[in-house]
This record gives C-alpha cells, sequence and structure tokens, in this order.
DNA sequence: GGCCAACCTTGACCCAGATCAAGCGCGAAC
DNA sequence: GTTCGCGCTTGATCTGGGTCAAGGTTGGCC
C-alpha cells in the first residue's frame, strides 16, 4: 500500500484555513504567533508554474486548495510526474536552496507560504518542528519509493489501479464515508496528467480507464467523476497486497 | 544529474573508520560521546536479508563497507531495488517505526549502528542532528524522485548509462582521481540486481552493456571491471542535461 | 585437474504499450 | 444556434523490451 502521509488530528495554524500538520501539529500558541508573523497566501491558476526547477525557492509552505504537482523534464520534453500535492502537503526544502523539480499547479491552487529564511530561523528555535518535518519528509521518501515500484514494475492497468486508489484514499480521509466500501470522487487530473505521473502515454490512460470500467472496477460520469463500487477489488488490480488496505 | 547525496568533508564518529556524515558532521566531543554509548557494528553475508520490510527496525546507522539495497517486492514476487546503500549512507527511520522495505545485503555489508530508542532522546536534545537528517533526508527525496524519472521515461540504454554514472560519481569521490574525464570503476551489482533498480530483466541489462561496449561508451575487463573513457559521453547517453554533471 | 554452480551472453520470438491517425462531445465565445 | 478548441476515445500499426531457450565463462571445491 501507498503509505501517503495521513492526516493526523491537526492543530490550526492560528486562523489559517488549512492545517499546516508538519510545521504546526504540536506548536505552542507562541510558536504559532511567530510562524503567523511570516505567513503569507499565494493563488495560481491552472497550469501556472510555481517555481522552476534549479530557482531559487524563497518559501517553504502547504497546499490550503487544489492541487499542485512536482515534475521533471527532459531536454527533449519527456516528462515524469514526480509528486502530487494535495490539500495540506508541504512544500520545500527548509536547508536546502533551489527547487529540484518544476512545481506546477494542476489545478487553480492557493497556497500558504512561510518566508524561507525566518522559517528556518525558527526551525533552529524549535526544534520540534524539524523533528515533525524530519517525519513527514521520511513519509514522503516512503511514498516516493512505493511510487518507484509502481513505474518500474507494474503494467498499465496496474499503475492506473494504483493511482485512482490513492486519490480514493486521500479523498475519503477529507470526506465523511457515508458507505464504506464505495468511494465516490473527482479526479483532479486530465488523462495527460494522469499519463505524466504513471509514466504511460495518455492514450494508454484512456484504454485502461475505459476497460477498468467495462469491467466494472469503476463508474464514470462523464470524464472526472468516478465511482469505485468495491475499494477492495480495486486495491487487488492495483496489485498491492489487500492488507495493508484494510489495516491502514 | 542525479543529486546524491555527496559527502562534505566529514567529521569522524569518534573512532568509528565510517564517517557518519549525517549524524556527526557538525557534532562536540561530547556529542560524540554520547553517540559512542550507543553505538555498535554488525556485519552480513551477501545475500543476507538486514530487516525484512514491515519489522521493527530497532536501529539507525551508516554503511561502513559494502552495499546495501532497499528492495520492495510484490505478492508474485515482482521486485523493485528502490534504493542503493553505499558507504558513509544512512538507514533508519527515526520517529518511524517499521521497516517500509526490505534491506538487504548486496555485497558483504559492515553496518555502523545507534540503537534507535537512545539516539532518537539524543536527536531530542541535539537539534542539529535533526537538522542533519532532515537535510540528508531531503536530498534522499530528490535522488528518488529522479529515480523516478529513470524509470518511467528512459529507454533501457539511458537507464544503464544513468546507473553507471551514479556509480562512476561515487566511486569519484571516494577515489582520488588520477585522470579527469576518464573513469574506472568495479561494478557492485550483479546484472540481475541492475535488472532490479532500473526496472528491466537482466537479459536486457546484458544487451544493453554489449551495446554500450560495441559503441565505446564503455569498456569491460571481465564482467565487473568498467572503464569509462569519456564522462561527458556516458552523461549524455543518460539524457541528462550534461551542465548538470560539470556542475556538480 | 576436473566438476559444478553461479553468472552472464546471445538468439528467436512475442506482446504490452507507444505511435500515428481519425473522430467524438461539450463548454465557451460570438 | 454555430463554430471553435480542448480533452478524450478508439482504431491500426509498429517496436522496445520481455520471455523462453540454449550455450559460454569463471571461480570455488573436491
Amino acid at each position: 500500500m501507498l503509505k501517503q502521509p495521513i492526516l493526523t488530528a491537526p492543530h490550526n495554524c492560528a486562523e489559517c484555513p488549512i492545517r499546516h500538520q508538519a510545521v504546526c501539529a504540536r506548536c505552542e500558541p507562541d510558536e504559532l504567533d511567530a510562524l503567523e508573523e511570516i505567513k503569507y497566501y499565494r493563488s495560481f491558476e491552472a497550469g501556472q508554474t510555481v517555481v522552476w526547477s534549479g530557482d531559487q525557492m524563497d518559501f517553504v509552505g502547504s497546499v490550503v486548495s487544489g492541487i499542485a504537482s512536482l515534475t521533471q523534464t527532459m531536454e527533449d520534453g519527456r516528462t515524469q510526474m514526480v509528486g502530487l500535492l494535495l490539500p495540506s502537503d508541504f512544500v520545500g526544502r527548509p536547508g536546502r536552496n533551489g527547487a529540484a523539480y518544476d512545481v506546477v499547479a494542476t489545478t487553480n491552487l492557493v497556497m500558504c507560504c512561510f518566508r524561507k529564511k525566518p522559517f528556518e530561523q525558527i526551525m533552529l528555535e524549535t526544534p520540534h518542528i524539524a523533528q515533525r518535518l524530519l517525519e513527514m519528509t521520511l513519509d514522503e521518501l516512503d511514498a516516493a519509493r512505493e511510487w518507484m515500484l509502481v513505474l518500474g514494475r507494474k503494467t498499465a492497468r496496474e499503475k492506473i489501479a494504483s493511482l485512482l486508489s490513492i486519490i480514493a484514499r486521500r479523498d475519503a480521509t477529507l470526506k465523511p464515508n457515508d458507505n464504506p466500501g464505495t468511494t465516490v470522487f473527482d479526479l483532479p487530473l486530465t488523462r495527460e496528467a494522469m499519463a505524466d505521473y504513471l509514466g504511460l502515454t495518455l492514450e494508454t490512460v484512456s484504454r485502461q480507464m475505459s476497460a477498468l470500467k467495462r469491467d466494472g472496477v469503476i463508474q464514470l460520469e462523464g470524464k472526472r467523476h468516478v465511482t469505485v463500487p468495491d475499494l477492495i477489488r480495486l486495491l487487488e488490480e492495483a496489485g498491492d497486497d489487500t492488507d495493508g488496505g484494510v489495516m491502514a
């Protein structure tokens, strides 16, 4: 199972609408005040680039709403999405200069940012923030490595099922689950973005989505609205061991 | 270019033969003494498993000599190597329970370990250790994501060239470089292990190695001893932008 | 020295997924 | 309402790398 960071009961970062789980989860009120000082919001339109690979990145922060993706590109234009940032996910590299990959707004996007320099200072003075970020980063590393298995060894159908599983899981943690087993969500990605994440072409994504629909693993209303009648079935299609899914 | 953690001028962890760059890089003598208390060595034979995925991992540590690999396996036996640990690389998940993947000794292996519980305690009292580990983990995350591009979008030939580039680079940092441009090293991996790392079959690895040899990109003496007459050429074959390699 | 077992190479064939190409559906602009 | 364009689907064909199979090489062990 993909070990996406799961939302723990989070602490609101003062009045911030998004819970900075990484940063604020264990902060005292005065620490939150310090963070409040260096906090600001940024909005992006779908398709806009937040930072280019290699550019200086003068902030760290969290996604408030919308979706951002981390993308790597080769000179000849081949691209691979290396991370998907959903609301509450953390972006940034405290202690590191420059972005390692493009950060792109996949949908309209609002981010809550902290200026990097003073944030690093606060981190020095507030050890548990570094601790929390370390835990978060280890989780991201796990997720990235799990995704390496998807990219390196899974078939196209398994790749699609894996992606749908992740989105279903992340979505389920945000919404009250009315009907356990069944999951309904809107795909926040175009077929092309899915292809970029899965190391496939958009045609293959489209074909496999049709196949999963034909075989009753998913239902589609329009192109984006997905119903998963049986999550276990979807996980089996993803080739993951099923226990993991049940446990998580 | 793959952003493998580069060895910075490291601080020896007391008499430890290996430089724990992650842990000890900025430690004061008394901090090193505390680490010394909870330090021990472990040896493994090639092929032995250090920890199984999911098992409790009661230590963190560094590779002293030999190579360990992080491996994920599906029920049907498909495996994907998700990390390669060379001497001085750090293993472990402070603040996290259980291993997320198998850790396997690819060659004979010596590790220098710290007991996890007391290590975490030291980390709480020594903020710069957490900071340093965070930086390290961010670098590993970068490397993992760079590898996702390799797995998702590169051809077999580019994959092989990418792997050889990494090993050449890591090796160059350990050995005095007599002849810049030319690099010589012993492949520490079997064809099968290379295949597991690259998401290929061992036959394809073998064919592409032969092809690179035929085309003069590499020379082979025996199966393992590799000479790279022109590193830039190899980097081009890897499909990386060449500047990165030169800059690094 | 001779045998055996890993490890590796090479060939022949096949298939999953890429590529090329045509057309559909639907919302936005006029 | 018509047109345009984007996102998506589907079909036909091609091909890189997988699969299956047959040796070759090398080094350890008796």
